[in-house]
DNA sequence: CTAGTTGCAAATGTTTTGCAGTCTC
DNA sequence: GAGACTGCAAAACATTTGCAACTAG
C-alpha cells in the first residue's frame, strides 16, 4: 500500500464514519492537499481548484468551498486566515499542534510544531475558566533569510 | 484637560508626524473607537461608520475604510479576523501586548493581557532566529459563563 | 431507486478604486 | 492656492446559495 492509497483510506474512512460519501470531487480536494509534492501544504481554494485540474476532471470552486467545509467539520483539514484580507489558506489536519510564521518579506509561511499550543491552553484552562476549543496562532515577521539582507 | 482632548492629541501628533493631516473624518473614526462608552472596543467598519453618524455628519464606508487602513500603519489601530468569513473588527492600538479570547457560544471576545505574548516573541528571537513584528493570537472556546450552561 | 452531491449561474457581503469636488495647511 | 482627502458610485473579490442534473450506495 502506497502512500497515496494511505492517504485514501483515511478520507473513506472519516467520511464513512460521519454518513457521507465518497466522491471524485472529495477525493481531488484531499488530493490536492496533500503536503509532499506541493510547496508547503498551504493553498487558497483557487489553488486547490487549480491542482484538481492537473488530476483529470476538474472540480467547481463551489464545491471545492463546500467540500472543505465539510472537511473541515470532520476534522480533516483546517482553515487559516495567515492575512488580514487575503483568501483563506487550507491545510489538512495535523496532529501535532502547531502555529504559522509568515515572513512580511518572501511571504513563506513556516509550520513551527512546539508546547507552546498546549501551554497557552492549559494556562487559560487553569487560570481562567476559558475551554480552548482550537488555538489560532500567527505570528508575522521576518525570517531568518529575510534577515539576513 | 479631559480624556477626550488626551485622545486626539496622540492622533493629532502621530498623523502630523508623519506628514498627515488632521481631518473631520479621521476624529470621527478615532472617537468611535474609544474604548469607554462603547462595549469592548472591537467595531466592525460598518460599526464605526454607525458611530461618526451619532457625532454629527457621518463618514463614509471607503472613507472609513482608507481612514482605518492610515492608522494601521500609523501604529494607533489594530485590526483582527476574529472570526473567518466575519467582517475585519477594529481596536485602537494597545501598548500592553494581548490576545482575544472568543466564546463560540455566546460571541463575546475578551482581551487577555499577559505575558504570553511575549514569551512567544522571546523564543523565537533566542531559538528560531525569526523576529517577530506582530503576533496574533486568538482563541476560539467556550467562556466561564457559557460552560456553566 | 433515492438522497446526497455537483456544476453552473446568480446573489451576497466585504473591501477597493476612479474621479470630481472639498477642505486642510 | 496646491495637493491631500472625502464622498459617491462602480468595480473587484471572496464566499454562499438556488436549482436542475447526476451518481454513489
Amino acid at each position: 500500500m502506497d502512500a497515496a492509497q494511505l492517504d485514501e483510506h483515511a478520507l473513506v474512512a472519516t467520511l464513512r464514519g460521519a454518513g457521507h460519501r465518497l466522491t471524485d470531487a472529495r477525493r481531488a480536494v484531499w488530493s490536492a492537499l496533500a503536503s509532499h509534492g506541493g510547496e508547503g501544504g498551504h493553498l487558497s481554494v483557487d489553488e486547490i481548484v487549480e491542482r484538481t485540474r492537473a488530476y483529470g476532471g476538474g472540480v467547481d470552486r463551489a464545491t471545492a468551498y463546500r467540500v472543505l467545509g465539510l472537511l473541515e467539520e470532520l476534522g480533516l483539514v483546517r482553515a487559516s486566515q495567515l492575512d488580514t484580507g487575503a483568501p483563506v489558506q487550507w491545510e489538512r489536519a495535523h496532529p501535532d499542534e502547531h502555529f504559522h510564521l509568515r515572513c512580511t518579506l518572501c511571504g513563506d509561511v513556516e509550520h513551527h510544531v512546539g508546547t507552546l499550543v498546549a501551554t497557552v491552553r492549559e494556562h487559560l484552562e487553569a487560570g481562567h475558566g476559558f475551554r480552548a476549543d482550537t488555538v489560532e496562532l500567527t505570528v508575522h515577521g521576518r525570517c531568518a533569510a529575510c534577515r539576513a539582507d
